[in-house]
DNA sequence: AAGACGGGGTA
DNA sequence: TACCCAGTCTT
């Protein structure tokens, strides 16, 4: 860890830097909880500017905590598209439901009483209690991972337990929201995880890692930036894959009315050349939708819960 | 610890 | 076509 006159001058220069270059986000002009809490879940696995249009319309469309409460799900998933990994639509939901109906339609102000709430981790606690209600405690995303990681530990990818100490001891008194932020821009717009831009960085003096410090290879002799590189696999197609598939159900019973269409239907859509020996095929989607809350089935017929 | 879970954007 | 992105839940 840094001497605290050190650690001291990297905070004023990273909040100097954040209150400069922030970026421009619609969930950065309210403080209302219920908003904050929309925007979180929605950046999950998603990016920044997919996020804003959709997470304007919600707003619109679900104003309120209660609101959003008060509608089915099927209204949700459909004000979800196209974002993706739709369980997010009914897990927000039923965030909702639960703080109407347990909690006074209050959210919690502290991360671990956020986190009790189902479909609400770890991190999204963290976001809400920090960015909502001002607790000054660290969220880590994986962009903090990495800048904290590089700048304190000068490492990429820090064991999390690392990076949890020293998320927790980097926080600057008082101002906590502004520097997870400003750590989030710095992740997002300059500390790239392959092409990192240090010269323009406010962290560059104090950065590990762009000292040539902490990454190492085996032998001890600090590795280029080429050699510590997000590792590659292969990724499967997603065309074709199980994903493919639900993503096309849901779509299509987004575009059917509320009452569904017959699962027979269902299977000639969305798949090109379907026959009666898909079915089984067909059947397990479904009864994987229908489990995560993404579909209800009334005898032959199929439709947004 | 590992796998499932979308979909749009860029090269 | 290939690659990138980056929380939560389940097993």
């Amino acid at each position: 860890m840094l001497t605290s006159d050190s650690l001291g001058q990297l905070q004023e220069r990273v909040l100097e830097w954040y209150a400069a270059h922030q970026r421009d986000l619609p969930w950065r002009k309210t403080q209302d909880p219920y908003a904050i809490l929309v925007s979180e879940v929605m950046l999950q696995q998603t990016q920044v500017e997919r996020v804003i249009p959709k997470y304007l319309e919600f707003l619109q469309r679900f104003p309120t905590l209660e609101a959003l409460a008060e509608a089915t799900p099927a209204e949700v998933i459909r004000a979800w598209s196209p974002l993706g990994y739709n369980q997010r639509a009914v897990r927000v939901q039923a965030i909702a439901r639960q703080v109407t109906e347990d909690s006074h339609g209050r959210l919690p102000h502290e991360a671990a009483s956020l986190a009790r709430l189902k479909g609400l981790g770890p991190y999204t606690a963290a976001a809400v209690a920090c960015f909502a209600f001002g607790v000054q405690g660290p969220v880590v995303d994986t962009n903090v991972r990495r800048v904290l990681g590089r700048i304190l530990l000068g490492q990429t990818r820090p064991a999390p337990k690392a990076v949890a100490q020293a998320a927790r001891e980097a926080l600057p008194q008082g101002r906590a929201s502004e520097w997870n932020q400003a750590l989030m821009d710095i992740g997002a717009t300059l500390c790239a995880i392959n092409d990192p831009r240090c010269l323009l960085c406010p962290a560059r003096p104090w950065c590990r890692w762009a000292a040539g410090e902490g990454e190492t290879d085996h032998q001890g002799k600090a590795q280029t930036l080429a050699e510590t590189r997000a590792p590659y696999w292969v990724q499967p197609p997603f065309k074709g894959s199980s994903r493919y598939y639900r993503g096309r159900i849901v779509d299509y019973l987004r575009s059917a009315s509320a009452g569904g269409v017959p699962q027979a239907e269902v299977g000639a859509v969305i798949k090109e050349g379907f026959t009666q020996e898909d079915i089984p095929w067909l059947e397990a989607l479904l009864s994987g939708l229908e489990r995560d809350g993404l579909v209800r089935r009334e005898g032959e017929r199929v439709r947004l819960p």
